[in-house]
DNA sequence: TCTGGGGTCCTAGGACCC
DNA sequence: TCTGGGGTCCTAGGACCC
């Protein structure tokens, strides 16, 4: 579908990249100052680390380490629960102050930045490092978190830039310098460039960033696809990739799993979860207003072995009720007895603007109605007193499962005058402060 | 990184049509 | 029955990303 010729966009331009320093533990300090200067380490509702502060870094801790083994290696660790909702006040207001510089913002993900900077030197005076660097403190003075920058030519320079030098890093790579940046890089430390095309490339004896650079553009249109010609040409300082300003507001599929401690074998207890990743699921399908035509659903064993199957849908739909009959024989054909289950998994798939979906002479419209009035209903409650608080029978087994183990519930939590009074619904409509420079 | 959770894009190949 | 050429749509699966 998206098949448009690879382009080149005009150059040169300056394109900036910016990455929160161990972003999830930043946000814990600045909200607790006492834990400022402390290894820090969030993900002790997983088991496992999500983030470490650079102090705990400092001591041998890295991501993924169980936390077993964290109180093994750092045993003053503090380890706290991620609490997504802070961290994406603190995103939203990064993002923002980044607008306050340029329109051309793309916030790639919760902690990561791009910035078009291309032509601004005129209006602040000065060079690129400055406005860089007047980001930077911006934001590390008003949000109390440190980010490392790079400036460059493309995204992919940019990249490069803003992982040279973590934490508090800002680094601008100018055109003449490219060949320095690249000479002792891994080629799989490119950004798009994995583990797979990495092994590919060693065969023709392409180790760093600077042999595949340099490497004429004959041999990359004849054994490599668009993705990593594009990347080619971005690493040669030609920019592939333009800053993309639109938020996301549509979504190719939506996926729910979720991984449970210890692995089960009960297969009410497996299905409840499926179940209640559906419910997830179509949630936030309806809260983008979109319908699925496709059901994919899975069943992960203790031994990462994968048994999945997807289900065509006659009918678009967004209500779980439509799609419990349809889980259910998946699940049978797939779930075997006496098997340690470890996850499951939803995928809603091929999804449409509820607008569009398309009814049938045999389908019952006035039954499809009243789903839609319950599920409207459903919503509102869930808004106002918290997720689940109304939730399908089939789900209820984890339901009370987590009550039991109390498990954090949505309740918005303010824990700092930073964000006194906001939470998730409110943080959109946050004033956009004029700066002046 | 022996393994969280949520995504995207690209390509090859089959089905079907004229 | 076999043979061409050309196009579109859809899907499975690979590869990567944070």
């Amino acid at each position: 579908m998206n098949n448009a010729p690879l382009t080149i966009r005009s150059w040169p331009r300056a394109i900036l990249h910016l990455d929160a320093d161990a972003f999830f533990a930043s946000c814990e300090q600045a909200v607790h100052p006492e834990l400022r200067g402390k290894p820090v380490i969030t993900g002790k509702e997983r088991g496992i680390v999500a983030a470490a502060s650079y102090e705990a870094k400092a001591k041998g801790i890295t991501r993924g380490v169980s936390l077993h083994d964290v109180k093994k290696i750092c045993p003053d660790a503090i380890i706290v629960p991620s609490d997504y909702e802070t961290y994406s006040l603190f995103s939203v207001r990064m993002f923002e102050i980044l607008r306050r510089f340029s329109p051309d913002v793309e916030e790639y993900s919760v902690d990561e930045a791009f910035v078009d900077l291309t032509g601004l030197r005129r209006s602040f005076h000065g060079p690129y490092r400055m406005i860089a660097k007047k980001m930077q403190e911006t934001i590390e003075t008003e949000l109390r978190i440190t980010v490392s920058i790079g400036v460059s030519l493309s995204k992919v320079l940019a990249k490069i830039g803003s992982k040279h030098n973590k934490p508090h890093g800002l680094t601008i790579i100018p055109g003449r310098d490219i060949h320095v940046f690249l000479e002792e890089l891994p080629v799989e430390k490119v950004w798009g460039i994995g583990p797979n095309t990495a092994a590919f490339l060693g065969k023709f004896g392409i180790k760093t960033a600077l042999q595949f650079a340099r490497k004429d553009e004959k041999f990359i249109q004849k054994y490599l696809s668009k993705p990593y010609q594009e990347i080619w040409h971005e690493l040669n300082g030609r920019s592939v990739y333009p800053v993309v300003t639109e938020s996301k507001s549509s979504y190719q599929s939506i996926s729910k799993t979720k991984t449970f401690t210890p692995p089960s074998d009960d297969e009410t207890f497996v299905f409840a979860q499926l179940s209640k990743n559906l419910e997830n699921a179509c949630i936030k399908a309806r809260r983008y207003k979109l319908s699925a035509t496709r059901l994919i659903l899975f069943l992960r064993t203790q031994e990462f072995r994968d048994a999945g199957m997807e289900i065509k849908l006659d009918r678009a739909t967004s209500y779980p009720i439509d799609l419990f009959g349809p889980l259910r024989e998946g699940f049978d054909q797939i779930y075997k007895p006496r098997v340690l289950y470890r996850q499951t998994g939803v995928v809603l798939a091929g999804l449409m603007p509820e607008t569009q979906v398309q009814y049938t002479l045999f389908d019952d419209t006035g039954k499809i109605e009243r789903f839609s009035k319950i599920y409207t209903a459903v919503d509102k409650v869930s808004e106002r007193f918290g997720k689940y608080t109304v939730c399908h029978a089939a789900s209820l087994p984890v339901k009370l499962q987590t009550q039991h183990e109390g498990e954090r519930g949505d309740t918005p939590e303010r824990k700092n005058e930073l964000f006194k009074g906001e939470n998730k619904r409110q943080r959109l409509g946050l004033p956009v402060l004029n700066v002046k420079v």
